[in-house]
DNA sequence: ACCTGAACACCGTTCAAGT
DNA sequence: ACCTGAACACCGTTCAAGT
């Protein structure tokens, strides 16, 4: 895990760079100043010179993180003959396989009292895709909200993505599932009635792809409804 | 801050009411086992004769959370008569008079890498009111998806409640003004043309009752419209 | 049964100092 | 300009010990 040493002087962004890759292998809780500069060689205290502390670090994170969204919607090219659910539907998904990317993310997102500033600029592209296809800016307006995490890629988790919920059936005995049967008789049978496909790769809590479009679409449909009657 | 000392002994209780005052009062930051420890007039030590340790301290507060929210719902009391939307929106509304309260709530259940027992039972009973009204297991699983945060009382809020969006007109100059509307041209418009009640107690970045109802609202017509047609 | 004091390993951060 | 060593205040947690 230790990166071999290199003579070129440490950077901002070289500290960013290792502290993702730290994340992405060790968890969040694994990003320590000192582990930090130890992986890159140095000591804890040299961060210091490039980053004014943990707080700007992890700001630092999330911008990383945004600016490979904003990378991989500049991919996605010139949207000219769509219209506008099919633009937004494509951020998002270009959105989401950046998140799965970084399954910490949307925890650390969530925790950060201030917000890059970029993704202003990114709220500003999709509002415009709004405004442009009809809606009012108090529709537009509500339409942002709605979508809450939507355009980073995830759907809302209440609970972290390592949370219990996906592997419900696997850890448990049959003298449980009857008692679950019991006590839970819904979720019980929906369980019952559900085939999930294992092992796919998924931000947690059967947060699947379906599940992620089956949201977004129902967003849209629901917005588009709402623009064709009263605007 | 500091609470009168009492004889009573400590208990799991005790310590957990404590610890949802104190960060009530001082911020999710502020709790630390030493600090809980003097407010309750007691060493830091002693509490780990009540919980194993500070992640289970967390999962309490969250649990204490719930169950806030459950006694909410109870109080809502016995809803025969009421269509599936009514049923649901009252326990989301109920919800979300509790989050008011504990603003910190939605962050922190978005970092615990588990989920309270009781919130199994909370799910059931949204499940089996979607299904007594007619869902396919399959589309009612979804609906748990889409529905995301919103039967915790909280829409999507990507960054943290204290995030700098809503008091984004305030803060900002003459000419930091204008060179928002060259970068931001949306929003800036947005902003201009939107009005909003400043000062409502709100969870965060324009998460106000309505924006909440809006996204609710959108999401349950969403759903009435797929039970009708395909169900 | 319930609480404590001393100690340990580990944090983030400061500051003066090195090169 | 860039990095370091020693030190500080503060964590969560252990363990043997008190009552």
């Amino acid at each position: 895990m230790r990166a071999k040493a290199s003579r070129e002087p440490l950077s901002r962004e070289r500290v960013l760079t290792a502290a993702v890759a730290l994340v992405d292998a060790d968890g969040i809780a694994a990003l320590t100043m000192r582990r930090l500069a130890a992986n890159l060689g140095v000591e804890a205290m040299s961060l210091y010179y490039h980053l004014p502390g943990k707080d700007a670090l992890l700001d630092g994170l999330v911008e990383s993180v945004f600016q490979e969204i904003g990378a991989a919607v500049a991919r996605l090219g010139p949207q000219d003959g769509m219209d506008w659910r099919t633009r937004l539907r494509q951020r998002f998904l270009a959105a989401r396989e950046v998140m799965l990317r970084h399954p910490w993310a949307p925890g650390l997102m969530g925790s950060r009292p201030t917000i890059p500033a970029d993704v202003y600029a990114y709220y500003d592209g999709i509002l415009g895709t709004l405004i442009e296809a009809g809606f009012s800016y108090r529709i537009a307006h509500r339409a942002l909200h709605a979508f809450g995490s939507l355009p980073f890629g995830f759907a809302q988790e209440i609970f972290s993505p390592t949370a219990a919920g996906g592997n419900l059936e696997v850890e448990v005995t049959e003298a449980e599932m009857a008692a679950m049967a019991e006590s839970l008789p819904h979720l019980t049978a929906m369980v019952a009635a559900e085939i999930h496909d294992a092992g796919d790769p998924t931000l947690g809590w059967c947060d699947s792809q379906v599940e992620f479009e089956f949201t977004l679409d129902l967003l849209l449909d629901g917005l588009d409804r709402l623009r064709r009657t009263s605007v």
